[in-house]
DNA sequence: AATGAATGAGGTTTCATTCAT
DNA sequence: TATGAATGAAACCTCATTCAT
């Protein structure tokens, strides 16, 4: 009973959120999502259109709040860019209770409709960073080097994501990273204006 | 004659650096790769055991150039932890040379025998960043912490390359990189210390 | 109300008509059918026992007037063959009616109960074909040839049907192919009676 | 021996062939098809692409000679009318070595590329039938009534190659057809010419 | 009378790999 | 060295049908 309780689409919707997270969307196996939820494949397209609508339903709700989340990262920055940190603080505690779902969105969507998701996330990042060094550089900053600065922000937050530490470790990471990211990021301004002067 | 002087195997390489670029290994097809190269199954089997042999005959030549230089990182940055940015850019005109082939075994490698090795190279950044933490910070560095800072860092290079500039810009960007990796070191060891004050 | 009191039982036969006229028998899915009758697979199993029972409750309705019009057409034509077209014009007003039914029994019934059907049709025409034939012509006439014509004959008041040409029109071209089949026998006939003479 | 000699693709085709005569390329089971060659799907798909590639290896043979026969159909029952059956009888000839694959292209291509097919066939043979008639009737001949009567003489060959009688039977019979044709056309040819004046 | 979740066999297709030549 | 035909398991997906509610 306690077992039979849960939901088919609960048990495969678990079961895929595993598969996906392991191997990746195309190589995924709809069979092996089945036979560890233990159910049948009709079962499962019974409540899915197809692969593709398994994924969406695992990642939709995500979806929202990352939107959401950084769309006020990139408000947020401009107005008071010392508060970096505190944003990335914020990003974490939304993030962390999703793991392996920002974990496959991020990395693992290759071949699906989410494949370009990951360079409209890093484009986001990207305009908050060149805006701040925008208002700070007298030059143009190198498009390249802002973008690849935003994106290894990034994937410093991806790394806690992946190493699936509790709630305040992870937002302990965070901060530390914020500091790191706040001295990069004058000391490069400083070197930035120096050659232009 | 000149066209045909190129040996088979080395068509088969070029035809499977190329598919394991863009499909990874897991997705790569050997069908693809024959036909590219034009080529047949029978020929890739004949000097190449299985699709997993083909990889490592991709990657093996980078290996021993890739650890040799991880290794002369890791020494170098104890001695002369300042000259952190020349080491990135002897680093980079290394790899320049086999674009591909890092990115495959650090990003494209899942479901292969290199499948982890991308975390031994984390490791072995790791290990050179902990050591020079160590050697200016009062407490024990928190070694996850010292794990994403390497990692990043190591993102910071993977994303240069992936970005295929020309030899020139791309040590360029190493050298701002540097100079952000720099100014993050130095802000984040002066933070860890006041701490511990 | 006046929509509700539509009973699940038409709104079912009407996609399913729908159906089957589109895909035949074996290429129709039950799924679309519910889907189009905004009726659930569970309502169509307590109402049918299977898929061909949906097509017998389709056909079965048809097929009655079906035979009993071909038993009448091989009377009549016996007793006064000029009456040919007045027949086929009979025919067409009664099939005209129900031209998807006659139009899935003849051509879209393949891999259900009434896959056999369109030649029991046939040789109905054919027999009647055949009578009059026989007391006309000396030698026996060659059984292959009857059916065949008796076949072509139906096809043209099929086409008709497919045309799916109001009454009129339909009527119009039934008499026109009714003289053209008269014409076509009166020169058969006297060719066969000469061969033999 | 004498069976191993057997090519594989020649397997294929027979079973092919047998399978979508029966059941129309729809419903045809390409793993009924591997079954009764005695083969494995990946050596059904080692040779063709896909299921329509499979089709179109069996018909395309046909094909040219199908159209061609055609061209030359619609030119000479231009020029000498009265050579009706003799084109019938040619054609005939051509395609009773193809059988099953005209009755494939003609009614079981459903689904497939050649789903088409029949209808510009029978619009090749109406486009004669009625540059015939507009020489002989007054009035613009009815454009419906002229492409049924072409259908059925379509059908009337047709149920011919369905017999699968001997050449010699399946000629006699298409003369007959022939004198049958020849017969109704004149007379209908007189009526729609009375009915004018 | 009806729901709708679940079944499981079967559909087409792709794949790494083998092997006789 | 190399060919290329063949294997057979596994991929995603659809279907008619069943059954507890």
């Amino acid at each position: 009973m306690i077992d039979e309780e849960k939901k088919t689409v609960e048990k495969i919707k678990k079961a895929a959120l595993e598969e996906f997270y392991e191997k990746g969307y195309g190589k995924a196996s709809l069979r092996t999502i089945c036979r560890n939820a233990g159910v049948t494949t009709g079962a499962l397209y019974f409540h899915y259109e197809n692969k593709e609508a398994l994924l969406k339903a695992i990642l939709e709700p995500l979806i929202a709040r990352y939107e959401s989340l950084m769309a006020e990262y990139m408000g947020m920055e401009l107005e008071a860019p010392e508060k970096g940190a505190d944003i990335d603080v914020l990003m974490m505690s939304f993030i962390l209770e999703h793991r392996k779902e920002a974990i496959i969105i991020m990395e693992k969507a290759q071949g699906s409709c989410y494949e370009g998701w990951h360079k409209r996330i890093e484009a986001m990042m990207g305009q908050a960073v060149m805006t701040f060094y925008r208002s700070r550089v007298i030059e143009e900053p190198d498009k390249e080097l802002i973008r690849i600065l935003a994106r290894t922000r990034l994937d410093g937050c991806l790394e806690i994501l992946k190493g699936n530490y509790d709630m305040e470790y992870s937002l302990y990471l965070t901060k530390k990273l914020g500091v790191y990211a706040t001295g990069g990021t004058e000391k490069l301004i400083k070197e930035l204006n120096e050659f232009h002067g």
